[in-house]
RNA sequence: UACCCCGUGGUGUAAUCGGUAGCACAGCAGGUUUUGGUCCUGUUGGUUCCUGGUUCGAGUCCAGGCGGGGUAACCA
């Protein structure tokens, strides 16, 4: 699946009890499944489950299945199904079969009327309102419903009137009939019909009663024989009730094993704030590059390859953990060094007047497409005496630790010239606005043949074949590190306000022929990527995915980390 | 103030049947380098939350604390 580092998987909880599970017998064949509800689009969370249940199934010989929790048809819409198969395709995997919960409802309705028929489950009257002030609290037991102890027989009556839609939404529900004292408020009667006269995507209008998650969800994964019902934290509490179904219906049994959902610094993972996020315009949209989302994610320029490796690295456990924005990055930069091809790339452009350079004279220089990879070859890139180079890349009066250009010294122009800086133009303000230089034509290449040396290599692009173009810089959308801290109110308050910044750069003319996906990495900058929605034929935008890390700014300390000032650079 | 879960270096995560803490990232130092990237080498960090107990031996088992998270939708 991956190339990345410890890509084999640790041992963890889970694992360790598939196979016990496989070695006792207990289980033949490992049977997962990822059950998304198609209400909203995945995020990095989700790769995190996704990850685990297909790779688990992978290693164990199993299978997975990708199911549609489809219950409730007022929050579901088909545009998400399609996203999410897209999305799970783009993480790099195959479900072994496509299933949707809906395709269960009649086999779910059956199983209602035998819980019905068993004195297990009973027509409750009462509304949404009454059920929650009957439930009582944490602290105190909840009250009976006055019409808990109807019998089977006028329950099932009451029941297939509900299916029938004899009653209008809310009227009645249909409740699992357990303990309205159980320490556990999942076990107070919970509701496993509710009626909603809609219309849903996949069964029409066939239904107007749908079964809620915990009445179908262990149904679901019952009848598709899952051997390992993996699922977060949160539903800890519902396990006893997920049991309790399968073993009041008598029905095969999953076990349910719960895992920590994932967190990284700076991301949000709420549906509920990132909605926010959308409708208050704050990122464009669901796919922003800044977003968590795998679309998201996706047109930022994270390789899929590398999301995988982060979400096999960090584990399985159940203790709640956050884990730091930068191993995010160490797995992007790490598949991207291998796979990005390099170019040049001046965001904050400075001119480089070579005063001893031929008037007109244009040359073309070789460059390698990768010095990670060979095979990704070379590529000519045209010299001229006009150049742009970074603005931080030259300063007049230099600290004892700047090894790039500076008045008299002489760096090396990658895949170029050696360049030695003969002094700066200035307007009246003082203002620096070029620099002057004379290049030795012997070094051709980058290299001197007298076996002199430089300190630095600077990037640069000739003015004169310069595509102009735009370039999005991304940084945190946070300010803090855990914004899902912040409450509702402040929430708004830790947006940062520099998470985009658009320039307009000047690109190597190769990069006119750039395609909306491809992913380079600029050298000395960052990695980017071909927007694959704004990118036009031969007016490509880029995306800053991430930087490349720089050991000069950190001996420096981290004062600008995230607020990147320069051109390209943090 | 009920119930459930969890607690290992800065951040995460490992440690066969209890045998004396490993790995990754980050950090630091040095080397290599036509990217201050990559790569290579070395290295600083842990009384394994606390206190007792069982044991020849406890991160692993037991008890009690402390701390953190979760749970009261006709959501999933």
């Amino acid at each position: 699946m991956t190339n990345a580092p410890d890509s084999a998987p640790a041992s963890d909880f889970i694992r360790d009890r598939i196979r016990a599970d496989l070695q006792s017998g207990k289980v033949q064949a490992v049977q997962t499944r990822f059950p998304p509800e198609p209400n909203g689009y995945l995020h990095i969370g989700h790769a995190k489950a996704i990850t685990l249940s297909f790779s688990v199934a992978k290693e164990f010989g199993g299978r997975c299945n990708l199911r549609m929790d489809d219950t409730n048809p007022a929050k579901e819409d088909q545009e998400y199904v399609e996203a999410i198969k897209d999305d799970v395709r783009w993480l790099g995997f195959e479900w072994d079969a496509l299933l949707y919960a809906a395709d269960y409802f009649d086999q779910i309705y059956a199983w209602a009327e035998l819980l019905v028929e068993k004195g297990l489950a009973y027509v409750d009257d009462q509304n949404a309102e009454q059920i929650a002030a009957t439930r009582g609290t944490v602290t105190t037991p909840g009250t009976n419903s006055p019409f808990r102890n109807r019998t089977p027989a006028e329950n099932l009556l009451l029941l297939r009137a509900m299916k029938a839609g004899s009653y209008g939404d809310g009227e009645k529900v249909l409740r699992a009939k357990i303990d309205m004292a159980h320490a556990n408020l999942n076990l107070r009667d919970p509701v496993m019909y509710r009626i909603r006269h809609m219309h849903h995507q996949r069964t029409g209008d066939k239904w107007c009663i749908y079964p809620m998650y915990d009445w179908a969800h262990g149904q679901c994964d019952s009848i598709e024989g899952i051997t390992h019902s993996l699922c977060t934290l949160e539903f800890e509490h519902h396990r006893p009730l997920y049991d309790w179904f399968c073993d009041s219906l008598g029905i095969y049994k999953p076990q349910q094993i719960e895992f920590a959902r994932l967190n990284v610094e700076y991301l949000l993972t709420s549906k509920r704030r990132l909605l926010q996020l959308v409708e208050g315009s704050h990122v464009k949209g669901w796919d922003d590059p800044r977003m968590p989302t795998l679309r998201g994610l996706r047109r930022r320029g994270f390789p899929p390859e590398a999301l995988v490796a982060f979400c096999k690295h960090v584990g399985v456990a159940k203790f709640n953990s956050t884990h730091e924005y930068g191993l995010l990055e160490f797995y992007v930069r790490d598949h991207l060094n291998k796979h990005a091809q390099r170019r040049m790339a001046v965001l904050d452009p400075l001119k480089l007047v070579i005063e001893n350079w031929p008037a007109g004279h244009t040359e073309l220089v070789e460059a390698q497409n990768n010095p990670e990879d060979p095979a990704a070859g070379t590529r000519l890139v045209p010299f001229s005496g006009e150049l742009w180079i970074e603005r931080d890349d030259f300063l007049e009066n230099p600290p004892k630790d700047f090894f790039r250009l500076a008045p008299g010294r002489e760096v090396r122009l990658r895949s170029g010239f050696f360049v030695t800086c003969t002094g700066v133009d200035k307007d009246a303000a003082g203002n620096i606005t070029a620099v002057r230089c004379t290049y030795d034509p012997a070094t051709k290449g980058g290299n001197a043949p007298d076996g002199r040396k430089v300190k630095a290599t600077m990037h640069w692009v000739s003015c004169a074949h310069a595509l102009d173009a735009e370039v999005r810089l991304y940084d945190h959308l946070f300010t803090v590190t855990d914004p899902a801290s912040i409450d509702a109110d402040n929430f708004l308050t830790v947006l940062n306000p520099n998470s985009l910044r658009i320039v307009r750069g000047k690109l190597e003319p190769s990069l006119k022929d750039a395609k909306g996906g491809e992913r380079f990495q600029f050298e000395r900058l960052a990695y980017f990527y071909c927007d694959h929605q704004d990118s036009q034929p031969g007016v490509p935008v880029f995306h800053r995915t991430v930087t490349l890390k720089d050991g000069y700014k950190a001996q420096k300390g981290a004062a600008t980390k995230d607020q990147p000032k320069g051109g390209g650079k943090k």
